[in-house]
DNA sequence: ATGAAAGCGCTAACAA
DNA sequence: TTGTTAGCGCTTTCAT
């Protein structure tokens, strides 16, 4: 059996005022009521057990108090703490978090949009960078521009078409800085793994490796440099690849561009019986939490996901007030030195004298 | 500058008919109407960019189409999982998902189930199971009643307090078969690493492993029944305290009630060079993703985490739709045996030899 | 097949 | 300080 809510005028009749009263104590109203009434308000909200209907106050108010987290997969750890620090700050000041999977696919996403749109969601983050399908950019700034015309906030955690202000991790630092740090333990030949070609954060971290290479006097190999997919199995076929390098030219350290990668690097090595960070050091870039669980532990550069997540919220929020935020905001990176690195063995250290004499 | 969005009025205005037939157009009713004032009703939609308000529609039609999923916390892969199951048939169905994190805190549950109550959420699912706060039943029971009141419907994937409809995976079985397989390898010392006392999960796991330790003639011994708290902190400290047992008491195997406290007995175990699954055998429960991650992978209970979510989101649904749906319904559980377990050692079989001869 | 109008629950402008 | 009322955008009787 359903029973109905009571409304504002189930309690405004209980208490015997107007509608107009009963709302200005049951809305935090500024406007002045005497203590009187508010006293009867109160207490026949209370009798009626009444609860506000925020679809109702959103409808005339012409603000939801939702905002939307637009991400691959809230499931991918990446994107999970993202969410977290982002739900965290929204609940703080009373909004909503509405999670949005994509799969980045730009159906899903643009179809997302349209809903938030129809919802009259106050903001929408986007946890991820720009999706490289035919298209995208022009259909992806028309959704939004009708968000931005109406009032809403959008901001991005990443590189992105959209020119909105965002707040982004600073991957080539990171990238330079793990590179950097490798160099100082001793190594000369370092190989990366590579993300996708079309994310671009993959490609920042990339180009931050390099700097550090160049900058360093070191060459550039390209046979060092192993193309993946920000994935497990890209780091497994990765740890297949190294082993078909001759063992003089095999790499003493390999920096993979995410955590995900250097995972399976991890275990494809294990697999192929090579031992970390004995005979190869491995590295990753993100600092998942499962980054400290696996055994080594992972040495990768640091990106403070949760707090990136609050940040974005918290810009969100302030476009909301209508403040003036940067465009653009970096969040620092350090690399977090664990178990899966080390000086190259002296074995390779051996080789590495005759490579450089 | 906000401009502002076309409404309904609008529309009808430009389209030249009246709001009701622009209405029958746009909503998708049933109700007659003919195809030239459809086609005009359309155009002019079009023209205006028109998106319905769907917090009008939802004030109209008194339901939100709005459903929330309340976990401990959804950066914790296992409920990361089950948020995205929940999401995947929520988008798929038009539902919004609104994702809760309560950190298992009485205070921020409850506190979201008045926003969502105000909100008017169409259903919410709680992803884990019942907190252990004193007067929690009683106040849960009081915010689920107003809104089983309202007509929304609540679904819990975890055992709970609350009496509403439920789908659990068969946590019982699973322990109860993890051991069993241990069993078969050949272990008669098997150790169990428990969880939080206050978790019912983890209290059921712990029946299942005792069950099959009773129902094989082999003891109990307390001594094996280490306290943990599902998270890897604990783990290690398992590691440390099987070390402290004697060498010829120290159980061939240790079943950890979930992966995470697994985790931490692998990193623990490997800090104090026991070799797994050489010296001993571990597993664990869950199967989350980073169990075939780690290295060695972890042999653990597969629960299918993803699709429990997607379960419990179409029972929700169904209700919704005033379908009858059976109270308890139990997701089947199966053994992943992995790199972690194998037959006790040689020396181990030795002793185990000598203790039932 | 179409249109006028009531009303979902709330807030704010205006009147008293 | 209090009350009356318009209206946010929509759907759905109820007339026509």
């Amino acid at each position: 059996m359903v029973k109905q809510v009571a409304s504002i005028v189930d309690v405004a009749k209980l208490a015997g005022v107007s509608i107009a009263s009963a709302s200005r104590v049951l809305s935090g109203s500024s406007y002045p009521v005497s203590e009187e009434t508010r006293q009867k308000v109160l207490k026949a909200a209370q009798e009626l057990n009444y609860v506000p209907n925020s679809l109702a106050r959103s409808l005339r108010a012409q603000r939801s108090n939702l905002i939307a987290v637009l991400v691959g997969d809230n499931a991918d750890p990446y994107f999970a703490e993202i969410v977290r620090g982002v739900e965290d700050v929204a609940n703080d000041c009373g909004y909503l978090t509405i999670v949005c999977n994509s799969d980045r696919k730009k159906e899903k996403e643009l179809n997302y949009l349209r809903i938030l749109q129809d919802y009259r969601a106050d903001g929408v983050i986007f946890a991820g960078g720009a999706l490289n399908e035919p298209g995208y950019p022009a259909q992806l700034e028309k959704a939004i521009k009708s968000m931005l015309d109406r009032g809403a906030a959008v901001v991005t955690l990443a590189q992105h078409t959209l020119q909105v202000p965002s707040i982004q991790a600073d991957n080539f630092a990171g990238a330079r800085a793990m590179t950097q740090y490798l160099q100082q333990l001793g190594h000369r030949r370092i190989g990366f793994v590579s993300g996708p070609t079309n994310v671009t954060v993959a490609n920042v971290r990339l180009q931050g490796y390099m700097a550090a290479m160049v900058e360093a006097g070191l060459q550039i190999d390209p046979g060092l440099i192993l193309s993946g997919n920000f994935d497990q199995a890209s780091g497994e076929m990765a740890a297949q690849a190294i082993l078909q390098i001759p063992p003089e030219q095999r790499p003493t350290a390999v920096f993979a561009a995410n955590d995900e990668t250097a995972f399976g690097l991890l275990s494809g090595l294990g697999r192929l019986k090579i031992r970390v960070p004995q005979e190869i050091s491995v590295c990753g870039f993100g600092d998942l939490p499962m980054a400290q669980m696996v055994v080594p532990a992972l040495t990768t550069v640091h990106i403070g996901l949760r707090e990136l997540g609050r940040a974005g919220a918290r810009k969100l929020l302030a476009m909301l007030h209508r403040e003036e935020v940067p465009p653009l905001e970096v969040m620092p990176t350090h690399v977090v030195p664990r178990d899966t690195t080390t000086s190259p063995s002296v074995a390779s250290s051996a080789l590495k004298m005759v490579d450089t004499p």
